[in-house]
DNA sequence: GTCTATAAGTAGATAGAC
DNA sequence: GTCTATCTACTTATAGAC
């Protein structure tokens, strides 16, 4: 019954994995070398490399982190009270933002994109477990407004089109001039959220009867 | 008279930024070492030095070029008639996807990301020499439309982001899972385009006086 | 599981001949 | 303006002791 027995070893991981996740997002994945992981993390490269068979597994494990918090909160929205489908829609939008324009997977997007050329694995994995259930539960969130009669039947693929859109290009902005002093004056996130969750809202909403 | 004094060396390093310009496209900017670039281009390393002070300023070289071009297609639209700013509006965005999704400049955007954390001079002078007067124009327009009663004063900052979201957005997708097979199907351009534009001009019409 | 030591290769950049 | 040859620093990754 030894701690080190089926707990400890994924609690080292993970901690290794966050470590590695930061640097990643402030170095971008080429520019940040398994020794720098190591050191930051307190070991050599060498244990690292106990851990993870290469530089790519880890950087998997990096992406793979947090899918499960982020997708189980948009689920917990998305199975709220179905009266109101456009506040609960407002929720998921605004759900979204806070996701992609603050947590770590969800500023991961241009790394990703970086990664992707040499590893394409790493880049399906992403689409399929993290972008595909998104659209999945938004998809749902619509189907469930359109039956009550309280959404237009709006094309999907667009309407995702346009509600991730602003979203992943505000983050990919702050991340590519994340040096700017005057940043938050450049892309004041709320202001630019609200404007947009209005604009979806109107989108959906139905039109007046003929 | 020789034709190697003042216009050859330029036409040299247009071609030199081209092809790495397509390499970076390929395989980023880390990825892409100057001995990749000069094999293709068809010199040795310490040449491509003579041309190029380092790897940083051969990639702002590859950034900048093309801007002058894709600036003054959308100015030509801008300048057009203005007693139709819905269609003109319409023109100028339908050329902000053609540059965005395919040009080399427009594909870009990840890469300066990329680069940015290293070299923030490049992040800037992408941001004040391309984003920059991209914005100038648009607000233009739609001061335009705006003053000649055609379109409604919408918020400028938020219009702005609701035009290059999607698009650039779009431009992210395709490049990060660009070994997808079925990418078109996954992210049909011309279909979202459609109804992007559809939505940007719902935003913009003037709602019926009260 | 963690370490020291090192392999094996590649990066950006430069010196100096032609 | 282009070349050959080279330097230094750093990369991922491994071998083997403890």
């Amino acid at each position: 019954m030894a701690e080190t027995k089926k707990t400890a070893p994924s609690a080292r991981r993970r901690e290794i994995v966050e470590i590695a996740t930061g640097l990643f997002l402030e170095n971008g994945f080429a520019a940040t070398s398994m020794a720098a992981v190591a050191e930051a993390a307190g070991l050599t490269k060498a244990s690292l490399y106990h851990h993870f068979p290469g530089k790519e597994e880890l950087f998997a494990a990096c992406v793979t982190h947090g899918y499960a918090a982020e997708l189980e909160r948009l689920r917990d929205i998305a199975s709220g009270d179905a009266s109101d489908a456009p506040e609960k829609m407002r929720a998921a939008i605004n759900a979204l933002y806070e996701t992609i324009i603050s947590s770590q997977v969800g500023r991961m997007s241009p790394l990703i994109a970086e990664v992707s050329r040499s590893f394409p694995t790493v880049a399906r994995s992403f689409h399929d477990d993290y972008i595909g259930p998104q659209h999945e539960i938004l998809c749902k969130m619509i189907d469930e407004g359109v039956a009550s009669g309280q959404f237009a039947d709006v094309d999907r693929k667009v309407f995702l089109h346009l509600v991730f859109g602003p979203i992943v290009t505000l983050s990919l902005s702050r991340e590519m001039f994340a040096t700017f002093q005057d940043l938050e004056e450049h892309f004041p996130v709320a202001h630019l959220r609200d404007g947009h969750v209005d604009m979806l809202m109107q989108a959906l909403a139905k039109p007046l009867a003929v």
